[in-house]
DNA sequence: CTGTTAATGACAACCGATTGCCAAATGATT
DNA sequence: AATCATTTGGCAATCGGTTGTCATTAACAG
């Protein structure tokens, strides 16, 4: 029985099944999906053949028949961002135990590359998980119109979304920095497009109108450790003790910038961070930063979304998922200069 | 004609195309993909309705029907090692450019993964880019017997691979060592099943002995910057006041447990570590480092298979890619202790 | 022993393209 | 004007499955 055609070289298909056994195709098809559909016996001859050719259903045949191509689009921003590390490996690690393919694509920040990519997925996925989206609401509202949408940090009404709640830990990073003694805060933003960025904006100087400090908003900034050295000049030419950045990269970059200018971090001036993401626990002096779970937060985009494409299980799915996080406190703050 | 059929919400196919412009399917196919061999009006007329209903021909189908699928996968042991940020970063650049889909799988350092995701891909992609493969020679090269195949960091005869020298790299740090005064050595060795590990260590040892000093082999230690805990112990007491480390996620590991117990880095032990990879230059100190070109390798890589896939133009293909690195000194090096 | 029902499996259409083959149309040639 | 070469474009098969329809068969109740 080890003698099957070992020259044969291509893949086996369901015919080649179907010859085997005397049935036909589409008695393969339903024996291999639809077990209950098919005689016992023959379902054991069949599975038994399918198993000595190693047969793989061939997804592509699968995907234009059926409508589901059993792949899910994730679109990140920028591979080389740390912070999507991990997300990408908890969507891969959420999607491959759901049996569902994950289809990767860095959109390079841009909103053109962002939507041209949507309306190619929308053939060759079954859905998208959307993190950062740099698209309009309306464009977004639109695009999850045509593909069920999962989006990460991004909330749009009536499209599902995981939101890491970072925002509120900028009133915790807030707080921290006023019981050091700092008054004069500034917030270093990131991109314009970012809605993260303006949200966290917007809590920052809530919170510091409530607290009755002064936090001024500096930038935008790329996301970027290369854009620290800018953000590290600004913040010491407004003469803050004290500031927050949009996310670590950012923050990262500042330290090297600061360091190379000899201006002692938390000494002379303190940094946080924004992502705990990889290197702010190493880096020099490491980073107070705001910790997201952000592995967490792909697993859950990938829940909410295949709870979207198989409405089965009665579960109601929700459309909106907060995270919470919490500030980390690490050697990159410390009391205002000046401060006993 | 901005009155065309709003409300069909299916992606256009060729078939209304051909409808719309009095054709047939197939004339629409050809003038989409053969141009000349289709009168130059009856292009344009169908180029216009193309525009007009917005279509995209649908990838699936063109796989089923034609068997190239467009897509390459890259298979990469760990997705959260930087390591392969910059790498997965290269490919998809060059991939895209070439108009072909990146499909990203994290094997989880499983060579049972990795052997069926290829398996698998062999029918969804045209071909594969298998980074640092923990499969054996044997597996490899039968694998490439069935799908188009270029190695990144794995040398097998008569598999293409992309191949970064860091080998010949660490000669350099060895000397770079002595010239400091280093005379006892040791080397954090990585994955026994990690070739790249295997190599260095026989640079290394061969580099030794020719320059009359002492280094031994530590380990084996998981690539993480967790293990460098371990790594950092086993090389303080085993006596050595240098070590190169396999790779930077070791060695910045080794740097944090360092400081916890008060052994200062340069001053009582020198650390090297290989690739350069996000946070070997703000880690504290800064991490001397064999640079790599990953991203270059990267595409280097892609343009290999693509070569392969595509032997159109006479250009023969090299199957072989040796990437130049070099040491980059930071501070993690110093004197050897008792040194003047 | 017959009638009814449920289980089973074969047939064929279809998904959306590609492509070999052939016929019609065009144009050049003599 | 008839003939031949060359375009041009349509038909239909094909890729590898899925799925609706329907005939056949077996099992069971009466």
């Amino acid at each position: 029985m080890a003698m099957q055609a070992a020259g044969t070289d291509r893949p086996a298909t369901i015919h080649d099944i179907a010859a085997i056994c005397g049935v036909a195709a589409s008695t393969v098809s339903r024996a291999l999906s639809t077990p209950d559909r098919v005689n016992i016996r023959t379902r054991a001859r069949i599975e038994a053949a399918a198993a000595e050719l190693n047969y793989t259903p061939n997804s592509q045949a699968k995907a234009l028949s059926s409508g589901r191509t059993g792949a899910v689009g994730v679109l990140v921003p920028d591979i080389t961002n740390p912070f999507y590390f991990d997300l990408i490996r908890g969507t891969q690690l959420q999607l491959k135990a759901a049996g569902y393919t994950q289809l990767l694509v860095d959109t390079e920040e841009s909103d053109e590359v962002e939507a041209s990519t949507m309306e190619q997925l929308r053939k060759s996925a079954d859905g998208i998980i959307v993190a950062a989206s740099r698209l309009s609401d309306e464009a977004l509202l639109a695009a999850a119109a045509r593909i069920p949408m999962v989006t990460i940090n991004r909330d749009v009404a009536g499209v599902p979304a995981v939101v890491i709640d970072t925002p509120s830990a900028t009133s915790q990073a807030l707080d921290h920095l006023i019981s050091l003694g700092h008054t004069r805060i500034a917030y270093m933003a990131g991109p314009l497009t970012s809605q993260s960025s303006t949200l966290r904006w917007n809590a920052l100087s809530a919170a510091a109108e409530d607290r009755g400090v002064e936090v001024r908003r500096l930038g935008p900034f790329a996301p970027k450790t290369q854009s620290g050295a800018a953000a590290a000049d600004a913040a010491v030419h407004s003469g803050v003790t004290a500031c927050i950045a949009f996310n670590d990269l950012i923050a990262i970059g500042m330290l090297q910038r600061l360091r190379e200018r000899g201006i002692r971090v938390p000494e002379d001036i303190s940094v946080v961070g924004c992502d705990d993401i990889f290197g702010a626990d190493f880096c020099n002096p490491p980073l107070t930063t705001m910790a997201s779970p952000i592995e967490q937060a792909g697993r859950v985009a990938v829940s909410m979304l295949l709870a979207q494409l198989n409405p089965l299980a009665g579960g109601g799915s929700r459309s909106r998922s907060l995270m919470p996080t919490h500030l980390t406190v690490r050697g990159s703050t410390g009391a205002a200069p000046g401060t006993l």
